[in-house]
DNA sequence: GCATACTATACAACTAGACACATCATACAC
DNA sequence: GTGTATGATGTGTCTAGTTGTATAGTATGC
């Protein structure tokens, strides 16, 4: 079964055949690759060698594998640039990319007992939490979850809900404006669901961000965390105090 | 080539953070989870996965699921390490109780991966499993299932089945002292076969105790499931340095 | 002999969709 | 008010398909 050999690995000839596909736009970025059998049916080899080939572009980036569902187009990486005021969206945009956000659930749980002191409320009050992905041209960057005391704004879960962003939400419950006043970066892995979510290999580097505000009046709003896939995305951050 | 990749199964890392929420008390006792739906969104997986996870959680008495209903939070999570040995028996006898112990079954089956993880044995290898009812005062309170690396001790299986006791067994196939090595209590409801043992209705609570016993060398010599009808039995634990 | 590249097979973990069945809230009839 | 019909919601189960991982084996080149 094994035909003459040439110098180049036959799984070296079928990743780039692959890149090449995908930068014609053959494969666009987000969709999905033929199944594993599929290609070893087309390059008439063994599923393993194409799983080599997958394995390489996978390190270089360009593809994301889900068990049981398949191999998926990614895009470029970017920056992010993280100043005073952190508005995500509007940093994407300025770097040219298209920003997304998914909101995953909105529940309304009890606060326990570090979210009773970080949004001063009391223990077992309304809290409205949401989880969201947030993605730049399709790809997912952040994974984020974020606290508000609904006990004090009585239907911004429902707001969260149906309104496009947090500012939104947060204006229909008659906050206006809002301001972060602490931001604590590490460094973390990557569970299992939230590779899943970001689309990485569990253990890869994450950038995570903790991050309380408040409104004018200086009563907490938002206690929100989020985890940066920081292969994908650089922040840098703006030290002018001039 | 390809080298780091997942280890921790997607349901686990799951299991993990509803676990966690509701330690948390982000889902009191007797509230209703989000469902599978909405969790599966939230996780980003399929339903099956989360299923998976819940089914975990379902097993370690955690949550409870109704059909069209939805899953319930039955108690919160407690891990008591009890360093000291718990003597079931002298305990009975000291509050003056006649204490009594049938076995109901004796059995070798091929070790599953946590009989293995826990007995440090191969997948597959041989294990006796041994079911027991406990009594006092003819009233039963305890059922109990006991797993032992047969591989290690050959005979032990027959061994069990006539010696009266546990500690005879074991010194018949050399095993002279052994020593608890960790106990994890939760409380549970009684299935329909357990509640028909310990003559209790379905659903009565009951304190089960996970167990692992190790010989001088720190081999792995049992590890044990007991169910008590807490209603007819009080365990006193010795927390002091003996 | 030994490492590399590839094949072959099997099973585990997860996805996808569909449908059955249980529960619950609501509306409607009486 | 009470009983009932009904639709929406939610869990239980089944089938099929895809990727992940492990093991074993073969051909080739050095």
């Amino acid at each position: 079964m094994t035909l003459p050999q040439n110098r180049t690995p036959i799984w070296r000839s079928i990743a780039d055949a692959l890149r090449h596909d995908i930068s014609d736009g053959h494969y666009s970025e987000g969709s999905k690759l033929p199944t594993e059998a599929a290609l070893s049916e087309r390059f008439g080899v063994n599923r393993h060698t194409v799983r080599h080939a997958l394995a390489h572009l996978s390190e270089e980036g360009l593809v994301h594998s889900r068990r049981g569902a398949g191999v998926f187009v990614l895009s470029k990486p970017l920056d992010y640039p993280l100043s005073q005021r952190v508005r995500f969206h509007q940093n994407l945009r300025d770097a040219g990319r298209m920003p997304e956000k998914t909101i995953l659930s909105v529940e309304v749980r009890a606060a326990s007992d570090a979210d009773a002191r970080r949004l001063k409320i009391e223990v077992g009050a309304e809290v409205a939490v949401t989880h969201s992905l947030s993605y730049a041209d399709g790809t997912p960057v952040a994974l984020a979850e974020a606290r508000f005391p609904e006990c004090h704004f009585p239907g911004l879960a429902d707001a969260l809900g149906q309104a496009s962003s947090i500012t939104d939400a947060l204006s229909v419950v008659g906050v206006d404006d809002y301001t972060r006043v602490s931001t604590r970066l590490t460094a973390r892995t990557a569970n299992a669901t939230q590779a899943l979510h970001l689309r990485l290999r569990e253990g890869a580097p994450l950038l995570h961000s903790e991050s309380l505000s408040r409104d004018p009046n200086g009563h907490p709003v938002e206690h929100g965390q989020t985890w940066f896939a920081s292969e994908r995305i650089t922040l840098t951050l703006d030290h002018g105090a001039d």
